[in-house]
DNA sequence: TTTAATTAGTCCAGGTCGCGTACGAATTAA
DNA sequence: TTAATTCGTACGCGACCTGGACTAATTAAA
């Protein structure tokens, strides 16, 4: 099975080309022509002809002279135009829904998180409120002179490849649902096609552009909820697998024989540190679809808790974070990252769980590789996906403008 | 951190388009240049060229005409040509060396295994020898009007990404050797740079070409000896992780506290399922580096003992079955591949170790997909990792002809 | 047997796009 | 004011794909 391979004619390179010079002006923004052509090789003419295209689909823009070096002309600075183009980024959680919108800088130019207990409600329902959500915004980024490219929507639950149905997402009770054919009807029509990814890969994403950045390198975002799953990003792609169930962290065994789990094994992760059973473990009532109306309400009475020294709350923290390092140990071993991301609830357990998660890591994963990874804890809030949702966009547009371009 | 992307000429869209050509025909063979601008999209007239240097380079031959519809002047077939390039792919593992010549259709021209305890022998003195088989390996290949186009080596341990440095290779007590230095030094120079890989990786690529083909999709193939590996494949290409340690299939722990491993952990895979711990449990002497100068040696003495019912024979190897299945469907969370390949001395053992492997894995990575990936066998012997490597070559040269090809 | 239809491959003009050199523009140093 | 330096553009060139016309080789029908 050979990778597909697309030929190339003239069109094709200068779709490629425009990529390359807007990327290059994204890494080096503001920088002039001339640095252009030394960094991509082109010679003046070409990079000249190449931003004219791009500052004609208003994704670039001429900042005035600037003075580079000592002697000479100076230069005219080209930058990314973050005031033209923006991306939409939606998510769908079990409670609440998020959309936000980014420009091309990745400045976040709208954020509209509303909290609402989706279990259980009709997915046409929840979907028609997210639609009414993604007309607000992309109205909002109107007002500011933004035109949204894209869509991209962050679901909790597993995908089918491509489509956006969703298969399966047991918090939120629903099943085999096309999200993305209805999610399609309801959105206005935007020069590149909506796009759904699971909201562990997408919160990974966020991470990429909203928190340590490219340090991390290539990463395992942990993404603890009810249940826990993990983005894999290697190189700055979401590594899916075969199928787009990549990255199951919370069924990888760590007590064999264990608890059995709704997946049908035993000893599952998140049998160990997922959120229901933390709380089980520290002594706090499992939260019911009613009894949860705000958001992270156990989660706080756990907080609190632990700030307290409760004994219990602590020795189920600890083990959780434990369990968590086990099976992160050998994800390190089989996917080797440069960094461990902890984020959801684990962000927030942190102080507590860290120490326990880091031992099981560096005891699992020593000697093969020189040294563990990296373990560092995520800073995003609730709506991570939404915003990696977003950055997606924005990477979309930034790797290939030719579609934004005017053809001439 | 974005994919790097380079900057297109007219040149390079030349080479891949090449590419492109070289690719279908392999796929379709034999082909009419009608046919392959049709599935192209490219004209008659660019294919004829693009044809044409592919030809002049030896990388395709005229088949004569053929009969392709049924009206009309009939075709001339065009196949990769066999005849002219190869690629070599040589090997080193603890109680042998290997090295095979591929031709471009991917049969085998040359293949010679010499049984050699390489354990605690100076790498020097190996990789001299390992330079002897590829020279006689070039002229085998030159008597039969092929010349090498290059060369990859496969080694039994943790490489450093690139260079070829060989970080460590605990069952041939090597640690940190340049060999990649040294065969550099050691081989004739070729057109195409010589590579280094794990063995692992390579012997996992070797299925892909000469065991299931792409009915395998993305896949893990697990090359238990000594140690336990896994080289994965997706979409035709070995996932590697960030630093080329991903697949450490042999330390994932699946007995948690269990027996200390050498990597620093407890329970390792390895340490159930690996070969000393196999033929330990069935009561079976180590193997001391004196005491194996036969290749397979006590696995067959197991071999024997499984077929005559020995009880702790059994016992053993259904016991390392299961733990291999335990750290396959975690592996399977984490990586969603469509298949696994067992392979290695896995294979010899299938029969007897494969009941209780595909009963855990399907206990440990059940309902999260739809179902566990197919397991099958690999028929591969024990150079699979040179075949492989070879395989490699070939690819490399069919996915860019354009260094074989004279500029004109 | 001739003629029309059909399919394969080549030839030649044409268009796109990057390359290279030359040149004008804008600025600093002498 | 003049020379040096650097930036960006203009214009001709060459690489390479496209498209239609043309030749070649064969079958089906008249």
């Amino acid at each position: 099975m050979r990778h597909e391979v697309a030929p190339l004619r003239h069109g094709t390179m200068r779709e490629r080309n425009l990529a390359v010079v807007l990327g290059e002006i994204a890494r080096r923004q503001p920088v002039s022509r001339a640095r252009l052509a030394e960094a991509t090789g082109f010679t003046k003419t070409t990079v000249s002809s190449l931003v004219a295209s791009l500052a004609g689909a208003g994704l670039v823009r001429e900042d005035g002279p600037v003075r580079d070096g000592e002697r000479g002309r100076p230069a005219t600075a080209v930058s990314v135009n973050g005031d033209r183009v923006a991306g939409l980024g939606l998510e769908i959680n079990v409670d609440y829904l998020a959309a936000c919108v980014l420009d091309l800088g990745r400045r976040i130019r709208h954020r509209h998180i509303v909290a609402a207990d989706n279990r259980d409600r009709a997915p046409e329902r929840v979907i028609a409120a997210l639609t009414g959500l993604a007309a607000r915004a992309i109205a909002a980024a109107g007002e500011q002179g933004l035109s949204v490219a894209g869509a991209v929507v962050a679901l909790p639950g597993t995908l089918d490849q491509g489509g956006g149905r969703l298969r399966s997402a047991p918090n939120l009770g629903w099943d085999d649902v096309p999200a993305g054919e209805l999610l399609d009807a309801g959105l206005p029509a935007l020069p590149l096609a909506a796009d759904y990814d699971n909201e562990a890969n997408l919160a990974a994403l966020g991470e990429l552009w909203f928190g340590d950045g490219p340090a991390l390198g290539s990463y395992v975002h942990v993404s603890g909820e009810i249940g826990i799953g993990a983005g894999i990003v290697v190189d700055g792609r979401v590594f899916r697998g075969a199928h787009g169930f990549a990255g199951e962290l919370g069924h990888v065994v760590v007590e064999p024989g264990g608890s059995p789990c709704a997946c049908g094994g035993r000893g599952c992760l998140e049998q160990v540190a997922g959120q229901e059973a933390i709380l089980r473990g520290a002594g706090i009532a499992a939260v019911t679809a009613t009894s949860s109306a705000s958001p992270d309400g156990p989660l706080s009475a756990l907080v609190a808790r632990l700030e307290r020294g409760d004994e219990r709350a602590l020795t189920a923290v600890r083990r959780a974070g434990e369990a968590l390092g086990q099976a992160l140990a050998t994800a390190v071993n089989l996917l080797d990252p440069d960094t461990i991301v902890l984020g959801g609830i684990f962000s927030g357990l942190a102080p507590w769980a860290r120490p326990a998660t880091e031992a099981a890591l560096a005891d699992g994963a020593g000697l093969v590789r020189r040294s563990p990874p990296r373990l560092t804890v995520s800073r995003l809030g609730g709506d991570a996906a939404a915003l990696g949702a977003a950055s997606l966009v924005v990477e979309r547009v930034l790797d290939d403008p030719s579609r934004l371009v005017t053809r001439c």
